[in-house]
DNA sequence: ACTATGACGCTTC
DNA sequence: CGAAGCGCCATAG
């Protein structure tokens, strides 16, 4: 988690549900903000490139604070307005294969990752028709699914 | 083993 | 467009 939200470049940004889907875990983006939480205050990680699926910044937590991040990200040069909120469709970044390939990550999670971007990018008329269940991302049934251990 | 809790996200209304 | 409802999943009690 650590390593993908570490190669993120300055002035772009990743959203928690990317960050995830970029493990292999596309329903754990929740988890990623727990883990974001847990660094202390001089971590090298660049925690304020991530943002929520709005492009606005959702952190709570006093150790890094919205207006802590909101003055990360203009130091960069993105423009953050006073909402908090970005423009995700001109900041948003994603790790191309090349970096996905250094990431050192599992054989089989990359495999995971793989699968996962692959079935992201037909979503223009492969989708709808079927009532989609609220709630997340359908579970799948591809190797990136969890099993108990 | 069970329950509550989020720096989340998707669908519905 | 905003709010409500629910699903997800690792952690903390």
């Amino acid at each position: 988690m650590y390593a993908v939200v570490s190669r993120i470049p300055p002035g772009r940004v990743m959203t928690y549900g990317e960050v995830a889907l970029a493990l292999g875990m596309p329903r754990a983006a929740r988890v990623v903000g727990g883990a974001l939480h847990l660094l202390g205050s001089e971590s090298d990680v660049p925690w304020h490139r991530v943002v929520n699926r709005h492009g606005m910044i959702s952190t709570r937590c006093p150790e890094h604070s919205m207006w802590e991040q909101a003055a990360r990200l203009r130091a960069e040069g993105v423009v953050v307005d006073d909402t908090l909120t970005l423009d995700l469709a001109r900041y948003r970044w994603a790790p191309d294969r090349g970096v996905l390939a250094d990431l050192q990550l599992a054989p089989e999670v990359l495999h995971a990752v793989d699968t996962l971007l692959a079935r992201a990018e037909p979503a223009d008329d492969a989708r709808a028709d079927q009532p989609r269940r609220a709630g997340n991302v359908p579970r799948s049934r591809g190797p990136a699914s969890r099993r108990r251990l």
